[in-house]
RNA sequence: CGCGGGGUAGAGCAAUGGCAGCUCGUCAGGCCCAUAACCUGAAGGUUGGGGGUUCGAAUCCCCUCCCCGCAA
């Protein structure tokens, strides 16, 4: 098990890293250490919150070292210190500085969830569910001077089922990308890989997610706000507005019918549910979420709100 | 002390100093070939808890417990 002297460290933060780290240590590819971002506080309670990674490497006993700024003459050192042979990064959460990337001597592996060069960048899960695609993938590429950018060493296609969610498409595109992994990983080390470059012109790119991008314009047909709310759970979730409130939408189903309403209208389905017209079909709120208030079912909030019918969000 | 909203009948909400109400649900009865429809009636409250102001507090003041949004 020649594979199992070189040092390898992983570097990422949210939960897709941290199956992939679990995976990769229950399989016998232990990392030496773990790098990650910092905790952060969370809630009005602002008790701190560690990384999905931090989680696994403490339930494993692996070193951690969590670093918000890369660029400093310690971190370099510190790692340099390590001397890895290979760093597997997957969701980082920071551009990491071409002078650590230069480090390990066997090169930078990175893990992303889409079939590049589509969808570089932040959000490729949830583009992919956005954009009502079939079929994604994840891909395992050399990194080099450019986000995304790297000759690919491998990638796996996967179907994305109708009604996936990014928590759950999330999860099954993290495991495939830790049996790809695990498959090439001695491979690599032996050098018995070729890269292929990726056809750049090609190349599609996606952004940070904010709150904002949450916002539901109802002029946009029914099918489409169902993506956006798949896409965007568990955060930032999608929302309207009522009464200058925020509404948040828990749960809702796509409402086949015509209908003269304005966009964004809102109505009372023969059986009692309440429902929101879109440019083409309308949307049923089944469960939903006033800023301050709890969580509650269409129909009760019918039942305090009445006049909402007729109302336009 | 990061900013903000809320706690009232089983559920969702009104009532901002003067008789605690609305919609739904529940129960009983009626109507109907029938129904998640409709009609009549009923039950259900220590207004989260404690203290204060007042002739009088859900409402104003102080304390306390709980829930939630923003921010990430």
């Amino acid at each position: 098990m020649q594979h199992q002297k070189k040092k390898i460290i992983f570097w990422g933060t949210p939960n897709f890293a941290a199956f992939i780290l679990e995976k990769l240590i229950s399989q016998g590819y232990c990392p030496q250490a773990l790098i990650t971002t910092s905790d952060k506080p969370v809630g009005k309670e602002k008790f701190l919150n560690s990384p999905a990674t931090k989680k696994i490497a403490q339930k494993y006993n692996l070193p951690v070292w969590q670093f918000d700024n890369l660029k400093n003459e310690s971190v370099l050192k510190t790692l340099v210190d390590l001397k890895p042979d290979i760093f597997i990064i997957a969701a980082y959460g920071l551009i990491i500085p071409q002078e650590i990337l230069k480090i390990p001597v066997q090169g930078c592996l990175n893990v992303h969830p889409s079939l590049l060069p589509r969808y570089r960048g932040a959000s490729p899960i949830q583009a992919a569910i956005l954009n009502n695609d079939k079929k994604t993938g994840t891909t395992i590429m050399l990194m080099d001077e450019k986000v995304d950018h790297g000759p690919i060493i491998s990638q796996k296609k996967l179907k994305i089922k109708p009604g996936e969610t990014t928590p759950s498409l999330t999860k099954k595109l993290a495991l495939l990308s830790a049996d790809l992994l695990i498959k090439i990983l001695p491979l690599w080390l032996e050098n018995k890989i070729k890269t292929r470059p990726q056809k750049h012109k090609k190349a599609t790119f996606t952004r940070q997610i904010k709150k904002i991008h949450g916002q539901i314009f109802w002029y946009k047909p029914a099918q489409q706000i169902i993506q956006m709310w798949r896409a965007y759970q568990p955060w930032p979730g999608i929302y309207t507005f009522f009464k200058g409130k925020m509404l948040k939408i828990i749960d809702l189903e796509i409402l086949k019918i015509k209908h003269s309403f304005v966009p964004g209208q809102v109505f009372l389905t023969p059986d009692k549910n309440l429902a929101v017209a879109c440019s083409k079909n309308a949307i049923i709120l089944k469960k939903v979420h006033l800023e301050g208030k709890n969580p509650v079912k269409g129909i009760d909030f019918f039942n305090g709100h009445r006049e909402i019918i007729k109302q336009i969000l």
